[in-house]
DNA sequence: TTGACAACTGAACGAAAGTTCAATTTAGTT
DNA sequence: AACTAAATTGAACTTTCGTTCAGTTGTCAA
């Protein structure tokens, strides 16, 4: 191109930079109509639009939306969009080595106490995260509430026990308490079997079966994990899961890295919800973070591709990431 | 307040805010209609354009408008409304000390090039602002336009002679010039009369008078000012002014801050268009820059209230100051 | 100069957003 | 527990916005 002709196109580009730099500053800035915009700048309306359609295009008007929430709101549409949630809950962490449990549980406290409603049946796991959500429920009086635990007690544990946490659920509804009356996990398949047929925990299961809402966590399987440091199962039976493929288990369903149950007896040993069941739940509350976690919260999502997942900010990159 | 009534608030208030932040992240970030958001929010679609609303009122959502060059429009803007233009022209400034005219000149010439068309009569002025921009503006061959020269020539100066430029810029157009045959500045007020009366330049005023667009520029006062360093006025003449109240010059019009002329024996002696006629004329483009100029510059736009206004950055400061 | 092509411009239509008003719910008070 | 006032919500309507298509202008090559 020969130099005038050059000049020229750019003394008229940089007429139009500046026309549509004045469309979007008066639109935007001023707040103006396009229509009114167009008798200002002197241009049809139609112009107007398309110069401003072509500044945002060009990336010369940019929306920002402030605060650090923000971010958490991003990264929570990410999750909803990768994982196909309803909705993603991620709790700001301030420290990155400190333990995300507390706001995580904050955040599940608030979103459970807004799910809760007259006539509701819900069904709850347990886990350390939930219990420290308790705090942070905001009780009322609600009518034909009923509170149903999706899985057996723990005999051995005092703190965190499934039974537990869904009683004081249940106070705080002023609700109908559903415990499954026996340990969650038994010594044989024979003995679960027993149980099951022989002591009405069919009808509890039903009732499970036909909760709205599910509220649970997923462990993990390390050796720091709840389930190991409080001694539900020894240092043997967490080598032979790890090497059967699991990489943690929801409501003591043991499953692998693609959220299906590894074939090792202690799943047939478990008493508690299966997981079909609890994919069947129309409302299924995933509440769980932490670093560790993230490959058994990708599984537990797998498995029963819950409807909300409650975790932190960390565990929210860390899920991303992959 | 009861801290459970504060809490309750707290927490129902971060909901509201949590909502409404996922509201703008949907729909700025991903440009989703309000309708979809409402949708994904499981809200009403009203509701949505509420939180949206309320979200800009918080200033939660900023649109920037990136580029220099927004600055500069913001400037226009404040201008145009400030002083009732059309248009704002503001020139850029690299260093704040460097003289400004160039870049004025550069601006004002791209201006009048996407003023000019057939069939055009134009008056004109001069200065060294105007002289400059003679480069960038680009030629064309147009036709029927008509060039007037708003003033008379100035006998003494070679460069920057308002003869000179009319003629020049008539060239660029190969149109016809029509320059007033008489010197700006004559000796008395009758020899004025005489001019006026007797030698036919009653018809090129006329012609002045009936242009579409006037296109001058404004003359301070002080010692530096082209006027004075022409040698066109001499320092007696430039201190009775500034005592008669003159804050510079129009086409040798004298005026006050206000833009009324002063009563003073030179603007009797003035062979130029008055300012009362030169307000008549459709548009009227102000040319002129330079700190120094801010207080003429008011006072031109009070004089004849120009429809279009070239400055440069600092100087455009300066006016929106006061 | 003429003709073909491309870029730009403007009108009409359909979609989206904002406003107003009535109805409902909620909170505070008696 | 019942009432009032305030806030919130949703439906109907108006305005504003974006897209499509046809017409125009300007540009380049033959």
């Amino acid at each position: 191109m020969a130099p005038p002709h050059a000049q020229r196109a750019r003394t008229k580009s940089d007429a139009g930079d500046e026309l549509r730099l004045r469309a979007a500053w008066i639109y935007y800035m001023e707040g103006e109509t396009q229509s009114n915009v167009a008798a200002i700048l002197g241009v049809n309306r139609i112009t107007v639009t398309r110069l401003l359609s072509e500044a945002r295009r060009r990336g010369e008007v940019t929306i920002q939306i402030k605060g650090e929430l923000a971010s958490l709101i991003e990264l929570q549409r990410d999750l909803e969009k990768r994982f196909g949630l309803e909705r993603a809950i991620v709790a700001p962490v301030s420290d990155a080595k400190a333990d995300p449990t507390a706001v995580i549980a904050a955040a599940a406290g608030a979103h459970i106490s807004a799910l809760m409603r007259a006539g509701l049946t819900i069904g709850v796991g347990w886990g350390r995260t939930l219990h420290e959500s308790l705090p942070h429920i905001e009780g009322r009086n609600l009518k034909d509430v009923r509170v149903v635990s999706l899985l057996g007690g723990i005999m051995e544990a005092r703190r965190f026990n499934p039974a537990e946490f869904a009683w004081r659920f249940a106070e705080l509804f002023e609700a109908e308490g559903y415990l499954i009356p026996a340990p969650a996990l038994v010594d044989s398949a024979d003995a679960r079997k027993v149980l099951l047929d022989q002591c009405g925990l069919e009808h509890v299961f039903k009732m499970a079966q036909t909760a709205e809402i599910a509220v649970f966590g997923a462990g993990g399987i390390s050796e720091g994990s709840t389930t190991y440091k409080l001694g539900h199962l020894n240092e043997s039976e967490r080598k032979s899961l790890t090497e059967a493929g699991a990489v943690g288990d929801v409501l003591y369903n043991f499953i692998d890295g693609d959220g299906v149950p590894v074939n090792h007896p202690i799943n047939d040993r478990v008493i508690s919800v299966d997981l079909e069941s609890l994919a069947n739940i129309p409302q299924r509350v995933l509440v769980s973070g932490g670093s560790d976690k993230t490959v058994v919260i990708k599984a537990a999502i797998r498995a029963v591709s819950p409807t909300v997942l409650v975790t932190d900010e960390l565990t929210a990159r860390s899920l991303l990431k992959a």
